[in-house]
DNA sequence: GCGTAACCTTACGCACGAGTAGGTATGCTC
DNA sequence: GAGCATACCTACTCGTGCGTAAGGTTACGC
């Protein structure tokens, strides 16, 4: 009896992409372990045994949710920051794509981001992100140092990158607590704390303890 | 039949921290969820009820090691960063004793602190800690500014602020992954890329984005 | 030396939610 | 319009782990 079918059959690959946005939705509201397969398929307005049969277990889904949602945010960052640009220019951009992509996909990035850091299962699959970051922006600083004539150990430098990288998923987490707040006044007030300070590094200004 | 009680009666206080202790380790080893109470019960020697007559539901365990580990940290870093001190030893001391207490605690501290951000119960917990901090650092830059006779506006300080403590944290979580790295060295590095910024801030020194 | 209160146990009920078995409908191809 | 692949469903199983009922044992007051 085909009394007009409620909804329309559609291709997996469409349906494949419902499903993930329902997922990146209920995984952000209610966390991964809180978020029931039940909840994520009703809210994609399908039955359960689809989800299993197009995107695999709970942990696949959430992988898969994560991939999407980080490569995502890592093209609209590369998009943004020419290599050929000076240091100060390419960290503006950088930043101001960062801040503008979690401006607009605050659900999706910023809570997927902060339930990833928690489960021990994709910790690792967020360190890489972070590490291609981090490492993105030690690549930034080490290009302008060697442009000053100085050089600084790997090490230190790294680290100076990930406390960089940490103030600004910290912005990202108070951006998106702040509907209203703006993502480019966010990205300049990043761009005084960080650029400042690792101006002053790449000048050869350094801070020591006192000896006590 | 009294062969010998395998383990002696312990008074309730006493019971309460081993329980504490148990659950603070297994909580940061698997995760809130993964854990499990009969887990924490056998960690700690006794059995499940116990722990439920003594601390009540899993949650409540939960946000009892918060509380611990929270209050422990806070009176490190209080009791370390003198009031009547310049805002930059202030700083400085207060990062030691942050860095140092990261160090000691790494399974309690950093791990607890990666749980609390996902569970929606606690975020509430954490970020109350977390405002007390942000507070503590923007009246200390505050400070510092009217002592120059500058001013900027409140919102601006708390994200300064907020991107310190971030940067902060993050260290922390590098720190926690890296047990043979030095607590000092890394409050110096954090020092580094906190203080010259800011430094900057205070003398009025500030970034402009390019007009494009 | 006996009650009573606090400490502690074993052994279970029960809900919740991941994952599946097995079956129905729809469109596409020849 | 037969056959076949693909989209889709209802209705289950079953493990896991929270929380508890009911009862044993040790210490301590009187």
């Amino acid at each position: 009896m085909s009394t007009v079918p409620a909804f329309k059959r559609l291709p997996r690959a469409v349906r494949e992409q419902q499903m993930l946005d329902a997922a990146v939705k209920v995984f952000s509201r209610r966390g991964f372990h809180a978020a029931s397969m039940d909840e994520i398929a009703e809210d994609a307005g399908i039955s359960k045994p689809m989800v299993y049969a197009y995107l695999g277990t709970k942990e696949e889904l959430f992988v898969a949710c994560l991939h999407r949602e980080g490569t995502r945010m890592m093209q609209a960052i590369a998009g943004a920051a020419a290599p050929d640009l000076p240091a100060d220019e390419r960290l503006w951009r950088g930043l101001k794509a960062f801040f503008g992509f979690v401006g607009a996909y605050r659900d999706g990035w910023a809570v997927l981001y902060r339930q990833a850091r928690g489960e021990q299962p994709f910790a690792g699959e967020l360190a890489t992100m972070r590490a291609r970051l981090v490492e993105v922006v030690a690549g930034m600083l080490d290009h302008a140092l060697r442009a000053e004539g100085r050089e600084i150990a790997a090490l230190d430098l790294e680290v100076v990158a990930y406390a960089l990288v940490g103030a600004t998923e910290s912005l990202a987490d108070w951006l998106a607590d702040h509907p209203d707040a703006d993502p480019e006044k966010t990205a300049t007030r990043m761009m005084n704390v960080a650029w400042l300070g690792a101006a002053q590094l790449l000048h050869g200004v350094t801070w020591h303890p006192p000896a006590d």
